[in-house]
RNA sequence: GCCCGGAUAGCUCAGUCGGUAGAGCAGAGGAUUGAAAAUCCUCGUGUCGGCGGUUCGAUUCCGUCUCCGGGCA
């Protein structure tokens, strides 16, 4: 080959994308055993130290076994974002390609999937400063206001974006008060992202909802035996973190941060904590539903490892 | 055994001065561009506990039975 680049683009990395509870963790441990992988974690919880037990993040043996990239790298009171892990993972994957082995991105934050396969605007990055004003201008008039005024400046954000998403709506005016330009100016100059390397897009889908939402339940359970409760409590008294953190928003960690609280009861916080987590495998079956060039394989298959391998091995060659 | 409450959507309950009923939660579907485990949108027919009675018509009124609370024995 006399084209470097060319090369390059065709290096491999595989995907494995799926809901919570699902079994992503465990397989690709069983996948980087048997191909030259290093993993990726793909997960807007596990970049939190000191967050282990509720994200359901590998323990120190299993990552001793198989290391992930992008796990812990976060204090809880710190913020995230898709347009960051874009960045780190682009590094991460270059990193691995150099070393001659294959990157194995697992996890279950679609969006960050998304951002990386498909690129993001060129968007200013969060500004705090303005976040509070506009959250004190929409706390003194209302969202409904500031809808309105996102009317005037960009009626095609306006139109998609409900008045009663007060997310979206800070993001929009933010963008036009640090660029004086709007979201849909913005995106209009957006190009494709040029992808440098061939994914191999997997979604570990559990077809039967029912056995889903046992397992999440179980699941739960398992952690509040395994000592939830006391890994938020540290996080609580810390005296530094509060619930409008991205960090303590996390399912579960919210419950259980309102039953520290004294806002509800134990087996309320059991409650609705369980109940987040069916809701959030069910907003990541959405996005993958519609997926495309995703492999959908079977959870329960019970020979879902060699068959998954097989898979990889067929798209690699 | 007697008295008083209850019994309505998967759950908690509202309601119908008699014309077959609706909220919250759950659940389902969808959206998703620097907070995304976030944020938001859409979707409500169920022998109104059983059986009788009154009525043109009963989930609603009356009787009775069953079950669940609470009280008195």
């Amino acid at each position: 080959m006399s084209n470097p680049e060319r090369s390059e683009s065709s290096l491999p990395v595989i995907c494995l994308m799926g809901a919570t509870a699902t079994g992503k963790t465990d397989l690709a441990v069983k996948l980087a055993e048997h191909l030259p992988c290093d993993l990726i974690s793909v997960d807007s919880a596990l970049i939190y130290r000191g967050m282990d037990i509720g994200t359901a993040k590998p323990d120190a043996e299993l990552l001793a076994r198989a290391p992930h990239r992008l796990i812990d790298i976060r204090d809880p009171a710190e913020s995230y974002s898709a347009a960051e892990f874009r960045r780190d993972a682009l590094a991460e994957i270059a990193a691995i390609h150099q070393q001659g082995r294959i990157p194995l991105l697992v996890g279950g934050t679609m969006l960050y999937f998304k951002a990386l396969l498909e690129g993001l605007g060129g968007l200013p990055k969060a500004d705090p400063a303005v976040r509070q004003r506009l959250l004190e201008q929409a706390e003194s008039e209302g969202w409904e206001v500031m809808h309105q005024r996102l009317q005037q400046i960009d009626p095609i954000s306006a139109e998609r974006i409900h008045r009663n998403d007060p997310q979206r709506l800070q993001r929009a005016l933010e963008v036009y008060e640090l660029t004086g330009q709007t979201l849909t100016q913005l995106w209009q100059q957006q190009q494709a992202a040029t992808l440098h390397f061939r994914p191999l897009q997997l979604n570990l889908e559990e077809a039967d909802r029912a056995l889903l939402h046992r397992r999440i339940e179980q699941r739960f359970r398992t952690m509040l035996e395994s000592g939830f409760e006391q890994e938020v409590q540290s996080l609580y008294q810390r005296g530094d973190l509060n619930p409008s953190m991205p960090s303590i928003r996390c399912v579960g960690y919210r419950q259980m941060w309102a039953y520290l609280d004294g806002e509800s009861g134990f087996d309320t916080m059991v409650e609705r904590g369980i109940i987040a987590t069916r809701q959030l495998a069910k907003r990541q079956m959405t996005w993958l539903r519609s997926w495309e060039n995703a492999q959908r394989i079977d959870a329960s298959d019970s020979n879902l490892i060699s068959n998954t391998l097989k898979l990889v091995e067929e798209c690699l060659i």
